[in-house]
RNA sequence: GGAUCCGUAGCUCAGAUGGCUAGAGCGUUUCGUUGACAUCGAAAAGGUCAGAGGUUCGAGUCCUCUCGGGUCCACCA
């Protein structure tokens, strides 16, 4: 053995055996517990970054049951990411001077097609570096033709049981991306700009957006407001930038009295609240901001200004013209911006489909509060239950093509506005005009619509069986960041489809910060690549690195540093075993059976100590694993090995191996071998090759040997 | 405005159901390498557990308030 721990030769050895000997692959067996979980899918176009070594979670999970003998299933996936990844290959179009808009739907959808499959193998390749035990034969991907069709079928019973429907309604959308995207995918942020207090007739309101006033259709006051109660309902006539125009004053419990001038202008096409004002009192709708992002021609002269410029050019003119009152420079607000981009989102009136949620949300509020679901940490339940109590609608329609398309169509000959919802297969002809001129939504689903499906659809896909023996899953675990996006979702769409909890418990992580508690990004220069450091240190130290010392479920401070510490300990351990090694060979020089050594009997104190303490630690190990504290086994068996085992127990029998004390080696190394035990859900490959130099006899390989009882 | 997490050694964090002189890693200081490991060992320094009040025989741990951070939510025109 040689002096130092080389990982480099071991890791990769021991992941292709386990591999090639099928044991990720479980057997549906129904004389045996099931235990699976799905994995979390990531971007298929994209690398691993430090965040999804949390993984490692996972596998812990994993190999530990397998080691308990129940059939485990870890199933592997990937993520098409619609957005995401047309995003990224937008960018990457634009660095070759093109553009989507260059290639017509097809030939772009296969690009991306290309772009994505070129690099699905280095995401699959990492996870195998990293160690995880993933089943590769029930590997799926989401745009699989089989994963497809079951989304088309939700989206078809949603349909048929009325919890879908198509709304013209304003959908947050984000003009330089060209899509619509649902509430979650707003970032709100605070941003100072400037409150104008227009004059409107013989009236004085308040706003921040000047260059919608062509779009209004009427002003609105509190309904008890004294100051404007003879002008409710009456008309008021406006001296605009483009003429003057007439505008009812109207009503309604929406207006805040305290606001500015207790007035408010109502701009029904481009403000969430005056939308839903204009749909109680009936009012028009005037589309000012156009899909591009550029004033429509209902403003007039400033027709094809962007918003930004158009504000500014009509404040100019407001002011030339004597319009406005005064102006609240300090003002400061909360704006809607694209979560990808960063660019504001304008609200915009385009036809979508919603999901109705509130029948899907409550039934999932009630089975987490039956507990059918449970949560780790516990304070994620809250959480999950909040956000199940406030969602409103879900806007699934995306206008980008890399996705599912959605199934529906629209007759054009008969005009009619019903739709014609399929579960994938073309509508072949109108059932009002029989006529066979059809066409289908351009739209494609939200990804998390998909995703949302993924306990299920992924063991309906290759066997029925996998669904009815793995289904639902043990365990859900992921970062919390994305509870509302996906994990709110699954359990919802998973009880309306199947009927069934998707994964019985919920184990959220925490977020993977550098040193000082900050987030990780390009921009700031410090990020870690995790492949980088297992080729440095080890994914064994990687692993443990990530596990160790933080309470599960906290933000994980990650340093070079403490991946280090961990490469240190594998070092120890290696070391551990090379000690043991040279004592069962100068053992065996002198002719001793090391295969018949014993532990029994032992009358040492020091060795009833440490045989005291392994079960100590086995009783930890296992129940920080079961309670999901996977950070208290990893500090139980850094404490104990290194600690219990190296400086004291080894310095304490040294010179009793020297005089060949069968006893000292037979409990040293069963004390080491069950500790290398307990440590492989953790640090996988060292402690598979340890076992193999260590064994006496053939002994099976660690993935597949017992887990220690006491 | 609401929710939630956090403030413990220089740094990053552990410290279920309150109970022996408050712990770890890294860092610092001193000493130690001829047969496991310098990616090591032995020892040491270093904390009014953010602050105040309360419950208790006893509080880092429970309650209230204050201060200081982080994150999330909300249709602030």
């Amino acid at each position: 053995m040689d002096k130092r721990y080389q990982h480099e030769s071991v890791e990769e050895k021991w992941y292709s055996f386990w591999e090639k000997n099928s044991f990720f692959t479980p057997n549906v067996d129904h004389g045996k517990k099931q235990f699976s979980i799905i994995l979390p899918p990531p971007n298929a176009n994209a690398d691993l970054h430090l965040g999804h070594v949390m993984y490692t979670v996972e596998d812990i999970l994993i190999r530990y049951h397998r080691m308990k003998g129940d059939a485990s299933l870890w199933l592997p996936g990937a993520d098409h990411a619609g957005f995401e990844t047309q995003f990224v290959f937008e960018k990457k179009l634009q660095k070759s001077g093109k553009s989507r808009f260059d290639y017509d739907r097809d030939t772009l959808y296969k690009m991306i097609w290309d772009f994505v499959y070129e690099n699905r193998g280095n995401m699959e390749n990492q996870l195998r570096r990293l160690g995880f035990s993933l089943d590769w034969s029930r590997q799926v991907f989401t745009l699989d033709p089989e994963i497809i069709k079951i989304v088309h079928r939700t989206f078809k019973k949603l349909f048929d049981d009325g919890f879908l429907y198509r709304s013209n309604r304003l959908v947050n959308y984000c003009t330089r991306d060209g899509t619509g995207f649902s509430d979650l995918e707003v970032h709100y942020i605070e941003r100072n700009d400037p409150l104008y207090y227009l004059k409107y007739g013989p009236f004085v309101l308040a706003t921040t957006r000047p260059e919608t006033k062509f779009g209004d259709t009427a002003v609105a006051v509190h309904p008890e407001d004294k100051r404007y109660q003879k002008w409710i309902g009456k008309e008021i006539e406006v001296e605009g930038l483009i003429g003057k125009f007439k505008l009812m004053v109207i009503a309604d419990q929406a207006v805040d009295p305290k606001f500015g001038t207790g007035m408010v202008k109502v701009t029904p096409a481009h403000d969430m609240a005056d939308f839903e004002m204009g749909q109680r009192h009936k009012l028009p709708m005037k589309q000012v901001i156009g899909f591009d992002g550029r004033l429509t021609k209902v403003a007039g002269p400033y027709k094809g200004l962007k918003v930004a410029p158009a504000r500014q050019k009509v404040v100019e003119d407001l002011k030339a013209r004597g319009l406005i009152d005064r102006i609240n420079e300090k003002y400061v607000h909360s704006i809607g911006t694209c979560y990808k981009c960063g660019h504001i989102i304008e609200p915009l009136p385009l036809p979508q489909w919603y999901i109705k949620i509130r029948p899907l949300a409550d039934n999932a509020v009630k089975i987490i509060k039956s507990k059918k679901i449970k949560f780790s940490p516990k304070r994620f339940e809250k959480i999950a239950l909040q956000w199940l109590t406030n969602f409103r609608d879900w806007n699934i329609s995306r206008q980008i093509v890399w996705g599912i398309r959605i199934p529906a169509w629209k007759c054009l000959d008969c005009k009619n506005e019903e739709w014609i919802v399929t579960d994938g297969t073309a509508a072949e002809n109108c059932p009002h005009c029989r006529g066979k001129n059809l066409e289908q939504d351009p739209d494609t689903f939200d990804t998390w619509f998909s995703s949302g499906q993924w306990p299920f659809a992924t063991l309906k896909v290759k066997n029925e069986k996998d669904y009815e023996f793995f289904y639902p899953t043990q365990v859900l675990e992921t970062g919390y960041d994305i509870l509302p996006w996906w994990v709110c979702r699954m359990i919802m769409l998973g009880l309306y489809i199947t009927g069934k909890v998707p994964f019985k418990t919920v184990c959220l992580h925490g977020l993977v910060r550098d040193a000082k508690g900050q987030k990780m990004s390009k921009s700031k220069g410090n990020v870690i690549n995790p492949l980088t450091m297992a080729d440095m240190y080890g994914a064994d130290a990687l692993r443990m690195a990530l596990i160790y010392g933080t309470a599960f479920g906290n933000d994980v401070p990650m340093s070079e540093d403490k991946i280090r510490g961990m490469r240190n300990f594998s070092n120890k351990l290696w070391n551990i075993g090379r000690f043991i090694k040279m004592n069962q060979d100068s053992f065996q020089s002198e002719k001793i059976n090391i295969a018949k050594l014993s532990i029994e009997k032992t009358t040492q104190t020091e060795d009833k100590n440490i045989l005291e303490e392994l079960k100590t630690l086995t009783d930890d190990v296992t129940k920080s694993i079961e309670e999901f504290r996977f950070d208290k086994g990893a500090d139980a068996l850094y404490e104990f090995i290194w600690h219990n085992l190296a400086d004291k127990y080894i310095e304490a029998v040294k010179q009793r191996l020297k005089n060949y004390d069968q006893k000292a080696l037979a409990v040293l190394t069963c004390v080491f071998i069950t500790s290398l035990k307990l440590l492989h859900p953790y640090m996988p490959f060292i402690t598979e090759e340890l076992n193999k130099q260590l064994s006496l006899k053939e002994e099976q390989p660690l993935i597949i040997s017992p887990w220690p009882k006491i």
